[in-house]
RNA sequence: CGCGGGAUAGAGCAGUUCGGUAGCUCGUCGGGCUCAUAACCCGAAGGUCGUAGGUUCAAAUCCUGCUCCCGCAA
């Protein structure tokens, strides 16, 4: 079973590690081209091709993957394995092989379809998310389905960690799923277009948290954006990022968009209640815990 | 030369404008109070003020080079 992947940032590593764990052919990878990361500027692996010269696989990161068909030709695989590539993939490369295209997302489609599913699936405040095992077809995420698995959001999962439990789920899913597809089990079930939603990717404006909103929307907004990119607040015309935080019934009649402590906890007050800010990072400062923030650089925020 | 902030006790910061051998909050250690405590009171230890050089009677503070960190912009 012959078996190029294609695959961007660290979700989907463990997609490609499971296929290489599963004794598959990984006959090549394909990943976004490499990109200066940081103040620095260095040029940086993406995290898939990190993991491709770790196992000694051939990668192939073509800036427009439109062009790349070529290059699939000389691979000459049986399946195609995307997840996150990044790039819309052209059909003539996804009905190559034999056994088409398989993408794993990071949604229960049709619901967030787009490239930050996990992110706005917090944000939007859902119970629960998942993954699906799909055919990629011409328009994004819309494509036909053959196995989705659910994952329950509790209130105390963030970014990271709705992150890893979705991570270790697709792992579970795709490792599923090859071995029906080969053996022609897969049943392909076609998106109820009636209730599709979008979760696009999370832009500038989206990073500034508004604490005028009910302080359940507030805190699935922060937690939504904790790990990367970060919601920030801004309190006298600085902007301090919020890197963890904890819900709480703590509620106070304080101006909203102000903190204040009680029992040596430091909360933000927002419409109808209130959250605790336990890690934060004032701009220019490094991140620290609330404790630290509350001795030091914090003091002149706190009312 | 993209813009800006920063490097001071174990931690987070103040002090730098107007040079005169360092202070706050916390932590640590010791003691006290208490049925008890993460609470409260008393006390102690702990810093060649990032690095190299310059100006000066005197530099955390002024000047110059260097290293590193962070926020933004890309």
């Amino acid at each position: 079973m012959r078996i190029v992947f294609m695959g961007t940032p660290i979700f989907a590593t463990a997609i490609l590690k499971q296929l290489i764990d599963d004794k598959y052919d990984v006959v090549g990878v394909v990943s976004q081209p490499d990109k200066k990361v940081g103040r620095k500027q260095i040029v940086t692996f993406t995290p898939v091709k990190e993991v491709a010269v770790e196992y000694g696989i051939e990668t192939f990161q073509p800036i427009k993957i439109k062009d790349g068909l070529g290059k699939i030709k000389e691979w000459n695989p049986d399946l195609i394995v995307t997840c996150a590539y990044g790039q819309m993939i052209p059909e003539s490369i996804l009905n190559y092989p034999v056994h088409g295209s398989l993408n794993v997302h990071a949604s229960l489609l049709p619901k967030l379809r787009g490239g930050a599913p996990i992110h706005k699936a917090l944000i939007y405040g859902y119970e629960e998310t998942g993954v699906s095992i799909m055919r990629m077809v011409k328009q994004m995420d819309a494509g036909a389905y053959m196995l989705q698995e659910k994952v329950t959001i509790q209130i105390e999962d963030n970014q990271p960690s709705l992150h890893d439990k979705l991570q270790a789920c697709g792992q579970q899913a795709i490792a599923k799923a090859i071995p029906m597809l080969i053996e022609g089990k897969a049943i392909f079930v076609a998106q109820d277009e009636a209730q599709v939603s979008y979760a696009y990717n999370i832009s500038k404006d989206e990073e500034y948290v508004d604490c005028n909103k009910d302080v359940l929307e507030v805190y699935n907004h922060i937690r939504g954006l904790i790990g990367w990119p970060v919601g920030y607040i801004i309190i006298q015309d600085k902007k301090i990022k919020i890197h963890e935080v904890a819900y709480s019934d703590v509620t106070s009649n304080a101006t909203i968009n102000t903190l204040f402590v009680e029992n040596k906890k430091l909360y933000l007050v927002c419409l109808n209640g209130c959250i605790e800010l336990t890690q934060l990072q004032l701009e220019g400062k490094t991140k620290c815990n609330a404790t630290d923030f509350m001795n030091g650089a914090g003091r002149k925020f706190i009312s």
